[in-house]
DNA sequence: TATGCCGTAAACAGAG
DNA sequence: ACTCTGTTTACGGCAT
């Protein structure tokens, strides 16, 4: 059985305001989403082996990783080394690396009544990966294609009582949940390993403590049950309290999750975020509390 | 090499 | 008639 965290909208209001956008980034707590970026900060080593199935913040690391390091609170980002040569980022419509399978899944997990019409599918998509806003049509019949195929997807009719729209419902069927979260955290885990900030451009002005706020998070039992209507809990801490640093330059944004925290985390991710990742970080937030 | 998964293309039928 | 939706088949690439 699969528990989520709790809804998002439901999540601790921080310290600190936020000026975000209202979506998707709406249930951002504040210091996750002060201009709409969206910060991540635990690691899969810092997952347990049974609680990656309860917790898909990991899906927000779709930022590329600095080797992973600790760092004290409060401290300035380690300084990129100059003689490392820079590349390019990686064009925001690059193709995203999770499967139709998981498109498709994360686009009904986003959905507040956890299904959705093909039409929708497709919208979720083009607005989580500009990929394919200019893609040809041919990945909408690979769309319709998995889902025809696909053992994890069911349909459902609609309800004759709001017949707009053709077509039925689609829905995720909960016995491949796990199996679909499973590919997910590869997918996931893998880009992450395999990407290299080192390779991004150094950010344009010192990060100091002026950018920088603290956010301190309750604990939170993902067990449904446990989840209350005011739920003022995050996802993130799952025992304790996590102090989450933020920093920002002008062309980057930065969360530091502190390595000495009570969740004996071991590491430390600072990530950053292309304007892709932005966007999906930002749903699959929502995807994280889903809370069934 | 065999197998399975995935992406893509295409054909087709039915519904709106 | 047209578009959209859903199903099915086929094929190639890739990883295991």
């Amino acid at each position: 059985p699969i528990s989520f965290p709790p809804s998002p909208s439901s999540l601790s209001p921080s310290t600190a305001e936020s000026s975000h956008s209202p979506s998707p980034l709406s249930h951002c707590t504040a210091s996750q989403c002060l201009t709409g970026q969206t910060i991540q900060c635990l690691s899969p080593s810092n997952i347990s082996d049974q609680d990656d199935l309860t917790c898909l913040n990991w899906l927000h690391q779709r930022g590329n990783l600095l080797p992973l390091q600790p760092i004290p609170k409060m401290t300035a980002l380690p300084q990129l080394e100059a003689s490392q040569p820079t590349q390019p980022l990686p064009p925001a419509s690059s193709k995203p690396p999770y499967s139709f399978s998981s498109l498709i899944f994360m686009a009904i997990e986003d959905s507040p009544d956890k299904r959705l019409p093909v039409k929708d599918i497709y919208e979720w998509i083009v607005n989580n990966f500009p990929f394919y806003r200019t893609a040809s049509g041919g990945w909408r019949n690979s769309v319709r294609h998995n889902l025809s195929l696909s053992k994890s997807f069911r349909r459902i009719q609609r309800d004759k009582s709001q017949c707009v729209g053709k077509g039925s419902l689609w829905c995720v069927c909960p016995e491949y949940q796990p199996a679909l979260l499973e590919v997910l955290r590869k997918t996931h885990s893998y880009h992450s390993t395999n990407s290299n900030l080192i390779n991004k451009p150094t950010p344009t002005c010192p990060l100091t403590p002026d950018h920088e706020e603290l956010v301190t998070m309750e604990s939170v039992d993902y067990q449904q049950e446990e989840v209350c209507e005011d739920m003022e809990k995050d996802p993130l801490s799952d025992s304790g309290y996590i102090e989450l640093h933020y920093y920002q330059s002008q062309q980057y944004q930065y969360l530091v999750l502190p390595g000495d925290t009570e969740l004996d985390l071991e590491t430390v991710e600072i990530l950053q975020l292309d304007a892709e990742a932005q966007e999906a970080a930002g749903s699959l937030l929502d995807l994280a509390g889903g809370g069934y």
